[in-house]
DNA sequence: CTAATATCATACTATTAGTTCGATTTAATG
DNA sequence: CATTAAATCGAACTAATAGTATGATATTAG
């Protein structure tokens, strides 16, 4: 067998596994899902298992990473396909609250990943590939901002890179909060988890918005 | 012995437990942390660490109801003593922040428990206590919201209660990570973590204050 | 002193991540 | 086809740890 044929083999049987762990993952939890569990319904043993990955918190960051990767893609069609700063920044919004609801177990793990500390980073190939995404994902919301500024809606003395950060972590916090505490928001504000989250991302707005 | 003094005694050693973990949680981290060690640590045996609390979680939301109390009263004095809203606002700011320092272990969940869904919290008693003071806090922001239109920093026509819970998740979210990405903000901001934290209470002021 | 209560030590169960290793299967290659 | 190397299997094993059970011992109230 040649050496491309073995490697598409290697993928193939990695996405087995990486596709059966999520699924039990999003049936029963995270941690309530064992080696065992993925090994036997992924239908490989579980030394196997361990042949590709070389432990569960590795399947995991895979999975995070492949949501990363989707996540990158998604803002970067955004930013091409928007006709202004402002409708950018609410596609991008609700784009970031469709992938809550698409992977909630990963969601604060993919947006709280974007450029995290280089500890023990070097060692850990899957980690430093994560690193590598979350920077080109704040490499494009830099180069929207700059755009922001050329359009007039964000000021030209703005910090670009500080307010980025800031508005990416405001922004992952609260959808993740509006998804936790759906009913309270509902009960006690008298709003649907949607309205909560548009009157969020206009607050958000405000916060970067030229004045 | 009397009601009282047993009372006063189970209360002892509590206490004498929880400051126990705490120390090991925070030494060797919580996961780490066996019951075996609270138990050798703490000077009990461990059916008796299982006669004062039912689970090492159990344990776990002690702390963190001990902990939003001193929240709870850090932004009541606060609320007293400020001489306007937005001396208050930034106060409170930095209030969190030096939360954060003290209990790097337990902050998200303080910040986080505010106001959770009523979910399983009736059979709970610690989790209803923690939802009640999630509410004490709630309400105290939501009197502070009010001063903050009455003195006109505020817009009258502000949604009060989003927009506590907006800011609340942001502010939790832009400390965690100020501190988890010290050194990356030091390395591409070229910003002292303190730094970074007034700029993103800037913005987040702005988000709310009236325009 | 007696009875109830609190504490103790110890051994136990159950779960699960990760390892080991020899047996078996698969498939490339001559 | 036969040889060989790589991939896979399976089953038993280790180590760690939350939580339980139990019977003995110590403390204290009345």
């Amino acid at each position: 067998m040649g050496k491309k044929k073995r490697e598409i083999l290697v993928q193939f049987n990695k996405k087995i596994i990486l596709e059966t762990a999520e699924k039990l993952f999003l049936e029963k939890g995270i941690k309530q899902t064992t080696m065992d569990d993925i090994s036997k319904a992924a239908d490989y043993s579980k030394s196997t298992i361990y042949v590709y990955f070389k432990s569960k918190e590795e399947i995991y960051n895979h999975i995070i990473y492949d949501h990363m990767c989707e996540l990158r893609d998604v803002t970067n069609q955004c930013i091409k396909e928007a006709t202004n700063f402002e409708e950018c920044y609410y596609t991008i919004c609700n784009k970031l609250f469709l992938l809550y609801e698409q992977y909630p177990l990963y969601f604060s793990s993919i947006m709280g990943n974007i450029s995290i500390d280089e500890k023990a980073l070097a060692e850990n190939e899957i980690l430093q590939q994560i690193y590598d995404i979350g920077e080109e994902i704040a490499n494009s919301m830099t180069l929207l901002f700059e755009r922001g500024i050329s359009e007039n809606y964000l000021s030209s003395d703005i910090s670009i890179l500080p307010s980025v950060f800031t508005l990416w972590a405001s922004l992952g916090s609260l959808i993740t909060m509006s998804n936790e505490k759906e009913s309270y928001i509902l009960k006690r504000m008298n709003m649907k988890k949607s309205e909560f989250l548009q009157h969020g991302f206009q607050m958000l707005f405000h916060s970067i918005k030229r004045r």
